[in-house]
Parts: C-alpha cells; structure tokens; sequence
DNA sequence: CGGCTGACGACCT
DNA sequence: GAGGTCGCCAGCC
C-alpha cells in the first residue's frame, strides 16, 4: 500500500516530531539551491533516518506552501519523488524556474554545486 | 508490545 | 548506467 492521506492524514504526522522538524529545515533551502534526504537526516543528528524525510515530505500537506520540498532530492542528484508522476513533473518545472537545470534523465545538471550546505 | 511500511543510502553484480 | 540486497527507524495499526 503506497502512502495514503486515509492513513496519513495531515492532522496525525504535522506538529508532532520528526516531520515537523524536518519542514523547518527544508524551509531553510533557498531558491536556486538543492539539498538531498540525507543531508537532512544528517542534519538532524540521525543519518540513518533519510528515509524517514522522504515519508514526511511525502506526507507534507498541499497548504504547506512555505516548504520547498521541490528542492530536496537524492544523495545521486537525483528527482525522486512519486505522487504518481504528475508530482515529479510539477517537482521538475519548480527547479526550472528557479534556473535549476534538470536532465532528461531527471538529474539535475550540477548538482554538486548546487547543494546547499545546511550546517552552516 | 509486535508487525508493517517506505520521496533513502551504501554496496554489489 | 541499470538492477538487486540489506540496514536504518519513526509513526501507524
């Protein structure tokens, strides 16, 4: 079963915890940066959880506009996110309009350079 | 308390 | 590059 808002739904993983702790930190990428899952993790003190942010974006709410969850990707510079398709490309236009280059193959181009260091 | 599920990552073939 | 395996662990039944 994919991730559901029946089960999911914002009122059980906003607020409390981890998923709220991970909003804050994305919104801390600016326009024109990127960032990946794991930098995240690590930046909460748990490299390990990578996977964990990827569920809270998942999971992030349509009416959280202030998180720019378009800017995190994987730790192979990679669009991952799912949302059956349609959220990938809406992912892809948002980067390009922030004059992110992104490759057919949906890498995107420079990616090294455009990642954003959150520890400092 | 036990089991399940992953927008991941490192590693291997 | 393209697949597959395994470890990770918070939040939800």
């Amino acid at each position: 079963m994919p991730y559901s808002l029946e089960r999911h739904g914002p009122d059980r993983v906003v607020g409390p915890g981890f998923h709220e702790q991970v909003y804050e930190l994305v919104k801390r990428v600016p326009s024109g940066k990127v960032t990946t899952y794991g930098d995240l993790a690590a930046a909460l003190g748990l490299r390990s959880v990578a996977r964990h942010v990827g569920f809270a974006l998942a999971a992030l709410p349509e009416d959280r506009a202030e998180v720019p969850w378009h800017r995190v990707i994987n730790g192979r510079g990679r669009l991952s996110s799912r949302g059956g398709g349609a959220q990938s490309t809406r992912q892809r236009q948002r980067l390009v309009a922030e004059g992110i280059a992104v490759s057919p193959h949906g890498r995107v181009v420079d990616f090294a350079e455009l990642r954003f260091d959150l520890t400092s």
